[in-house]
RNA sequence: GGAGAGAUGGCCGAGUCGGUCGAAGGCGGUCGCCUGCUAAGCGAUUAAGUGGGUAAAAGCCUGCUUCGAGGGUUCGAAUCCCUCUCUCUCCGCCA
């Protein structure tokens, strides 16, 4: 959320980040029902000036013994213009608040302009993509094929959209996430959380994801649980309403967790294969910055996600997104994309994104600069490092072999047990 | 699920016959003094949110709100009443 203050004093500025977005939100509502909100503001704290003063006088004259009945009958009497006031007040509020939480974060002056993906700009590539003497096939294909992978029984167990692993599949999944949060863990610095992956509806508002996204999510009937989408919930959620240390600053955290996304709007898009799941896994990385760092940080981060990806020899771009496709919360954000062979494309598994201090103004986290000693937000960060589901399927698509072999990128080869033939064969 | 206790400022922790309590005290932070350095010591200062005024700005002046959340009683609520949430202890159940 932005700051109130700064959307009434650059209303076109906000207009213009907005328009850049494509998203809706009326400014010149919010300019209309703030100026009244304000106005009636100054009425009833005029009122609640002076309530505050002859109560404290009723006080004195009462200990003194004195007569206060008729200032109190006058009181009784503001009390009801005071409780039109407030009333009238908490509607704008409401209303304010909302429109406030339906725009979006400012694109930083770096990112690119433009509507579509084409408009996204590669910064890197990274590997080649392997060439095949054969017709490679699609993942599902070849995890299907392998009898690690099953849709048609997740189909029975559950519905469409998600995913059984079976013998060496469920093994491959399970060692891309231990290897991941080893890296992060242990040569990056990222501190490791297993958080729980169901949050309230006052940490999906913390990160963004509500109001405005609530049919993207699942909602636990009953209850005011919700399944996180991504484990950026709950772990930036862990400093809600907190004020961090500076000395504490930056902090670094990793987290495995399952991801659930009700995919509302991309009926008919990636229906076959890991790529696009009801649930999946991902190691997420999320960072706390102080407001100076978090440029940095975000070329930092970006790099950490990338090495996941240099280690498991998978050929891959970044790529700068245009502020058509920077989602709601991000002023700035980059996908890596690793080659899928069977698209013949790049596809993304994970999204980098510097959030300034717009989900920290949202979700009350703060901190104080040693000097002023002035409350500011911190800056928060987060990125996929990476994405599990997606990355199987680009390790059984670029390592798959003439005869339907899957070999095992060799950095994973300490996860799976010493007899293992380092080859994923069928049976 | 049953019984009880609790939730106060960055942190800890006082505060019930409702009135000068936005809140004692401590810690931590900041500034100054002192000390050969460090440690200790002395003094001052230090909540947030939001509105208005003033200033180029840092800031300064001023109002309102906030003692888990929401509602109520009252001229006046951290203090009284109701509802809810969370935490802790005991019992039961359970992976």
């Amino acid at each position: 959320m932005l700051d109130a203050r700064f959307v009434r004093e650059n209303p076109e500025l906000v207009k213009k980040a907005i328009a850049a977005k494509g998203e809706q939100a009326d400014v010149e509502e919010f300019l209309q029902l703030d100026e009244r909100r304000r106005k009636l503001l100054q009425e009833t704290e005029t009122l609640k000036h002076r309530r505050n003063i002859v109560s404290k006088e009723i006080g004195l004259l009462k200990k003194a013994g004195k007569e206060t009945g008729e200032m109190m009958e006058q009181m009784r009497l503001s009390n009801e213009r005071m409780r039109e006031l407030d009333e009238e007040i908490r509607e704008l509020n409401a209303r304010v608040e909302a429109i406030l939480l339906s725009i979006p974060n400012l694109p930083d002056p770096d990112v690119p302009v433009g509507a579509q993906e084409e408009d996204n700009v590669e910064v890197r590539r990274w590997g080649e993509p392997p060439k095949f003497d054969f017709t490679p096939k699609a993942h599902w294909e070849v995890g299907t094929d392998l009898g690690i992978l099953d849709f048609a029984c997740a189909g029975k167990i559950t519905g469409t959209r998600f995913a059984l692993y079976k013998g060496d599949g469920a093994r491959l999944e399970r060692a891309l996430i231990n290897f991941m949060l080893d890296l992060h863990t242990e040569k990056h610095g990222y501190k490791e959380i297993f958080p729980p992956f169901m949050v309230n509806s006052q940490s999906m508002q913390g990160t963004g994801q509500l109001p405005k996204f609530a049919e993207d999510a699942f909602h636990v009937e009953g209850t005011d649980y919700w399944l996180i989408p991504t484990a950026e919930v709950p772990v930036t959620n862990m400093h809600r309403d907190e004020f961090l240390e500076k000395d504490r600053l930056p902090l670094y955290y990793v987290a495995y967790s399952a991801c659930f996304r009700a995919e509302a709007g991309a009926h008919g898009r990636d229906t076959r294969g890991l790529i696009r799941q009801h649930q999946f896994n991902k190691v997420e990385l999320v960072k706390f910055t102080a407001p100076g760092d978090s440029n940095a940080e975000l070329e930092k981060l970006v790099a950490d996600a990338e090495e996941v990806l240099q280690l498991l020899e998978l050929p891959y771009r970044v790529m700068l997104m245009c502020t058509g496709d920077l989602g709601f919360s991000a002023a700035k954000k980059y996908d890596l994309e690793l080659w899928m062979p069977a698209y013949n494309a790049y596809r993304e598994v994970s999204s980098c994104s510097n959030f300034r201090d717009f989900q920290a103004r949202r979700a009350g986290i703060r901190f104080r600069s040693e000097r002023g000693s002035k409350a500011e937000y911190v800056h928060t960060l987060n990125g996929s490092g990476v994405a599990i589901g997606r990355t199987v399927a680009a390790i059984l698509e670029n390592y798959q072999q003439p005869d339907g072999s899957v070999v095992i990128p060799q950095i994973l080869r300490p996860y799976f047990p010493a007899s293992h033939p380092g080859v994923i064969r069928p049976g």
